[in-house]
DNA sequence: GACCTGCTGCGGGATG
C-alpha cells in the first residue's frame, strides 16, 4: 500500500501519542485492498480502530477534491453491533475521529431506541457511518426504498461476531450481508470482529459465506488470567453439594474490601438477589455503595447502575451475565466469580472485566459453591493454559429464520424467488437448502402449506403481476413488521408498588403459583403478593422474613464438553497420583472418599454405581458430558429400561452424571445385558424421547413465533404467556396430525435434538461410552459424586409434602445406620 | 454432616 493513504490514519495516532498495532496496520491494508475477513481481537485492544479507519481512508481516497466538504453521498458502511446499549460509546469515539481528521462524517446510531423524528431525518439524508442491530438490520431491509439506501455501501462491520455466529441472530447477519453484497456486488466488504473461540476459521467461513476466501487477522495482544481460588477452612465440612456458597461469606468480604470497584458474577438472578442482600446484612455500611444488576431489573435502574460503575462511584455490583459484555468500566479492578462458570469463554470474558493497565494480568476470584467445584477451578485453568476454547457452530437450516426473511422482502420491496434463492444458498446456514425444501417454504408462505390453508392469516404472501412475491395486506406486513427478530422471550409482568412505584419484571410462569398474600424476594426487598392486574403484579413491602426467592424459567446451563473432558483428565492423573493444583489438593479428602466407596474413573472407565436407599434402588451412571446431555441420555436409557422391565422410573442429573431410581430393584448387571448403551436403533430411540418430551414442544414454540405462525402482541400488549402457549401447541397438533413432514416440526426435533448440544455431540458421546470399559460398583452409601444427583431430584420432586430438608435428614439418618 | 439454581440479547411505518 502506497503511504499516502495510510498517512492520514498515522497522523491521527500521532496527534493521540499513540504506536499503531501491527494489526490494525495489517486490516487497514487488507480492507483497503477490498479484502474481506474476520478480525480475532479482544475488547479494548484497539480493534475499532482496525476497522474504522480503512472505511474513512477509503473514502478520502475516493473523494480526493471533495473529502473536506459536507456532502450527502450515501451511507457508507455499517456497524453492527448486538447490544444496543454499546452504540453510544461507539458513535462518540468515531465522530471524535472524524472531526481530528477533518471528514465531515455523519454517525448515527439507529435502533428500536432511535425516535421516529429522528429515523425521518435519517431517511432525507442518510447517515455516512449507521451503527446498528442486527435486528434492525432487517427492519431497513423490510422497508420499500432500502435498495437505495444500501446502494452506496461500501463495507459492513459485525461486532462481538462470537456471540452471533452460534445463534439465529447470527443467521440473520448472514442473510442480510449475502443481500446488501448482491445490491452492491462490486464494492462491498464484510468485516467481523471477534474474541477467540475454538472453531476461529469456521465461524470466519460462516461470516464470508461460500464464495470468499476464509480469512483470518490476529491482534497477538495477550492478556495473562490469574486465578485465585477462595478455599472453604475445612473441606470436609464443605457442603457435597449446593450451588450458593454463602459459607465463603467471610472471605468474599474481605476481597471485596481489598479492591476498589469490585464485579460480583453469580449464576442466576436469585443468587444475585440473595448475595446481595446477605452482603448488606453483614455490612450494612456499605448501603449506597453497593448495587445489584440482572435482566429483570428495570432498565433506568440497570442503566443508573452502568453508569455509577463507569464513573467510579459503586464499590461493589452483583450481577448476572448481564454484565458479561457492555460499556467499559475501567475503574473495575476485581472479579468474584461465585459457583462453576460452566464454561472457559465465560470464564474468561468475565476475568477480562476487570480493567487494568495494558499489559497487566487479569485476575478473577473463583468462589466454589461446592467441593466438588474446585476441580471445574483446575479445568478451567488447564484449559486456558492451553488456549482451548468452546466452539461456536451456526445453525443448519433454520426454516423460521428463512421463512422470515422472505416475508420480510415481501413486506418491502417484493422478491424473485429465481433471484433471492440462490443468494440465500450462499450463506453458510442454508448451503444445502434443497429444491424441494424451497419448494416447500415457498408454499407455506403463500398457500400455508398442507394443513393452513383456509386460514387467511397464514396466506401472507402473493405473487404479483410483475412476477415478484409480495405482502399485500397492510394488517399482516405491520404484524410482521412488528415481530421481526429470533429472541422469543416469556411474558413478563411488571411488579409495582401501589403508588405506582416500578420494580422489575417477573415472569408469568412464576406469578402464576402464587396466590394473594405470598412472599417473596425480589429487587433486594420483602414483598407480600397483593393483587395481578392484567400486566401488573402489586406488591408492598413486608416486615416478615421468609426465604420464597423468585425464580424465573430460564435456559438451564449445561457444563461445556470441554470442561468436562477436562475434569476426566484430572481425575486420570489423581489415579496416577498426579496432582498439579491446588485446587485439586484441597479437594483429596473428597476423591479419597469416592475411591473408597467406589472408584474415581478416568478417560477410560465408564462408572455405575448401584445402591438401595428408603426411596428406592439407585442406578448412578456417570458420563462426564454435561446436563444437557444426561438430559437426553437419561430419557434414552430410561426408555430402553422400560423396554425390557416394565418399572416406573425416576430420572435426575447434573454435569457429571445421572440418576435413574425404581421403587423395584433393577440390576446394573442384567440390564447392561440388554445392550442400552447399544447403537442400534439409536436415532429411532432417540426420536422417541424427545417426541415424548417437552423439548420438541418448547422448542415448537419459539420457531412458531420466529416464523410468524403466532403473533406475540403488540408493543406494550403482549399475547399472554398461556395464550401463545395454546396457539403454538394447537399448531404442533395440527401439524403432526395433517402435515406431518412440515418442515418446522422436524426443525423443532432437530433442534432440541442438537442446538444445545453442540452437533452430533450425541452420538459421539454414545459411541465413545461403548468403548469405555463399565466398571460396576456397589457402594453401602451415597458417593461424594452420587449425593449431588439425588440432592437434585429431591428439590425438584414436588410431589411428596415432606421437606426437602427432612427427606435428606431421614436418608442421613439411615446412612448413619447402615 | 452434607441441600434447596437455572443467563443474555431485539423489536412499525405509511399517510394525512
Amino acid at each position: 500500500m502506497e503511504d499516502k493513504r495510510l498517512k492520514i490514519g498515522l497522523e491521527y495516532f500521532q496527534k493521540k501519542g499513540w504506536t499503531p498495532f501491527p494489526f490494525q496496520i495489517q486490516a487497514w491494508q487488507d480492507f483497503l485492498d477490498g479484502k474481506s475477513g474476520l478480525l480475532n481481537a479482544p475488547t479494548g485492544s484497539g480493534k475499532t480502530f482496525a476497522l474504522w479507519f480503512p472505511a474513512l481512508l477509503e473514502y478520502i481516497e475516493n473523494h480526493p477534491d471533495t473529502w473536506q466538504k459536507p456532502q450527502n453521498n450515501g451511507i457508507q458502511l455499517i456497524w453492527v453491533t448486538p447490544l444496543r446499549a454499546l452504540a453510544q460509546d461507539l458513535q462518540k469515539a468515531m465522530q471524535e475521529v472524524c472531526e481530528v481528521i477533518g471528514l465531515p462524517w455523519q454517525v448515527a446510531v439507529r435502533n428500536g431506541d432511535t425516535d421516529p423524528k429522528t429515523r425521518s431525518a435519517m431517511k432525507r439524508r442518510p447517515p455516512e457511518c449507521l451503527i446498528t442491530t442486527p435486528e434492525t438490520l432487517h427492519i431497513l431491509i423490510s422497508q420499500k426504498d432500502h435498495k437505495e439506501l444500501f446502494q452506496s455501501l461500501s463495507a459492513v462491520v459485525v461486532d462481538e461476531w462470537h456471540e452471533l455466529v452460534g445463534n439465529k441472530r447470527g443467521v440473520q447477519v448472514q442473510l442480510a450481508l449475502e443481500y446488501m453484497q448482491s445490491i452492491n456486488p462490486n464494492r462491498f466488504k464484510r468485516w467481523a470482529v471477534s474474541a477467540t473461540i475454538g472453531n476461529l476459521s469456521q465461524a470466519a467461513q460462516t461470516l464470508l459465506g461460500s464464495n470468499l476466501p476464509v480469512h483470518i487477522v490476529k491482534a497477538k495482544v495477550e492478556k495473562e488470567i490469574i486465578i485465585h481460588s477462595v478455599f472453604p477452612e475445612e473441606i470436609e465440612k464443605y457442603p457435597w453439594s449446593g450451588h450458593l456458597g454463602i459459607k465463603l461469606m467471610d472471605q468474599v468480604i474481605e476481597i471485596i474490601e481489598g479492591g476498589r470497584s469490585v464485579l460480583l458474577f453469580t449464576n442466576t438472578r436469585s443468587q444475585t438477589e440473595i448475595w446481595y442482600q446477605k452482603i448488606l446484612e453483614a455490612r450494612p455500611d456499605w448501603a449506597g455503595w453497593i448495587a445489584m444488576h440482572h435482566g429483570s431489573l428495570d432498565t433506568s435502574v440497570r442503566s443508573w447502575v452502568e453508569n455509577a460503575l463507569h464513573e467510579g462511584i459503586l464499590k461493589l455490583v452483583v450481577c448476572t451475565s448481564s454484565l458479561d459484555l457492555g460499556v467499559d468500566f475501567r475503574p473495575v479492578d476485581r472479579v468474584i466469580q461465585v459457583g462453576s462458570p460452566k464454561g472457559v469463554s465465560r470464564f474468561v470474558q468475565r476475568a477480562g472485566r476487570a480493567g487494568h493497565q495494558p499489559g497487566l494480568p487479569s485476575e478473577i476470584y473463583f468462589v466454589p459453591t461446592n467441593s466438588l467445584e474446585l476441580i471445574e477451578v483446575a479445568a478451567l485453568r488447564s484449559a486456558i493454559e492451553q488456549e482451548e476454547m468452546e466452539s461456536q457452530f451456526t445453525p443448519e437450516l433454520p426454516y423460521d429464520v428463512l421463512i422470515q426473511f422472505l416475508v420480510t422482502l415481501a413486506v418491502g420491496d417484493g422478491f424473485d424467488p429465481k433471484v433471492i434463492f440462490p443468494i440465500v444458498k450462499k450463506t453458510s446456514s442454508f448451503t444445502k437448502l434443497s429444491d424441494q425444501e424451497i419448494q416447500w417454504v415457498m408454499d407455506f408462505i403463500t398457500k400455508g402449506g398442507a394443513s393452513l390453508g383456509s386460514y387467511e392469516d397464514f396466506l401472507k404472501v402473493v405473487e404479483d403481476e410483475d412476477g415478484k412475491y409480495r405482502v399485500k395486506n397492510k394488517k399482516i406486513a405491520m404484524k410482521h413488521r412488528l415481530s421481526m427478530g429470533t429472541i422469543v422471550s416469556d411474558v413478563a409482568l411488571k411488579v409495582k408498588f401501589k403508588n405506582g412505584t416500578y420494580l422489575g419484571t417477573v415472569e408469568e410462569y412464576f406469578i402464576s403459583k402464587l396466590k394473594t398474600g405470598d412472599r417473596f424476594f425480589f429487587a433486594g426487598r420483602n414483598l407480600e403478593l397483593l393483587q395481578v392486574k392484567g400486566l401488573d403484579v402489586f406488591v408492598k413491602v413486608t416486615e416478615k422474613k421468609n426465604s420464597n426467592v423468585v425464580s424465573w424459567m430460564g435456559a438451564r446451563m449445561s457444563l461445556s464438553s470441554m470442561l468436562s473432558h477436562k475434569i476426566r483428565e484430572i481425575f486420570r492423573e489423581y489415579n496416577q497420583g498426579i496432582i498439579r493444583s491446588e485446587e485439586v489438593r484441597k479437594v483429596l479428602p473428597i476423591l479419597d472418599l469416592q475411591s473408597k466407596l467406589s472408584i474415581v474413573p478416568d478417560e477410560n472407565t465408564f462408572l455405575i454405581e448401584s445402591l438401595q436407599s428408603r426411596d428406592g434402588y439407585h442406578l448412578f451412571f456417570y458420563p462426564f458430558e454435561g446436563r444437557m446431555m444426561h438430559e437426553l441420555m437419561s430419557a434414552l436409557i430410561a426408555y430402553r429400561i422400560s423396554q425390557s422391565f416394565p418399572v416406573s422410573l425416576n430420572m435426575a442429573m447434573n454435569d457429571y452424571g445421572f440418576e435413574i431410581l425404581s421403587d423395584v430393584p433393577i440390576s446394573a448387571e442384567e440390564i447392561l445385558e440388554e445392550d442400552i448403551f447399544s447403537l442400534k436403533n439409536i436415532e429411532d430411540d432417540i426420536l422417541h424421547c424427545v417426541n415424548e418430551s417437552e423439548m420438541s414442544r418448547r422448542k415448537f414454540r419459539e420457531i412458531a413465533s420466529i416464523a410468524g405462525l403466532v403473533f406475540q402482541g403488540y408493543p406494550g400488549k403482549p399475547t399472554s404467556f398461556k395464550h401463545i402457549q395454546a396457539n403454538s401447541s394447537l399448531l404442533f397438533q395440527v401439524f403432526e396430525q395433517y402435515d406431518p413432514d412440515n418442515l418446522l416440526l422436524k426443525q423443532a426435533r432437530e433442534e432440541a435434538l442438537n442446538q444445545q448440544m453442540e452437533q452430533e455431540m450425541f452420538i459421539q458421546a454414545m459411541k465413545k461410552l461403548n468403548r469405555l470399559e463399565i466398571v460396576v460398583k456397589h457402594p453401602t452409601q451415597f458417593t461424594p459424586f452420587s449425593f449431588p444427583i439425588m440432592v437434585d431430584r429431591l428439590s425438584r420432586t414436588n410431589i411428596s409434602s415432606e421437606s426437602v430438608e427432612d427427606k435428606v435428614a431421614k436418608i442421613l439418618a439411615q446412612m448413619e445406620m447402615d
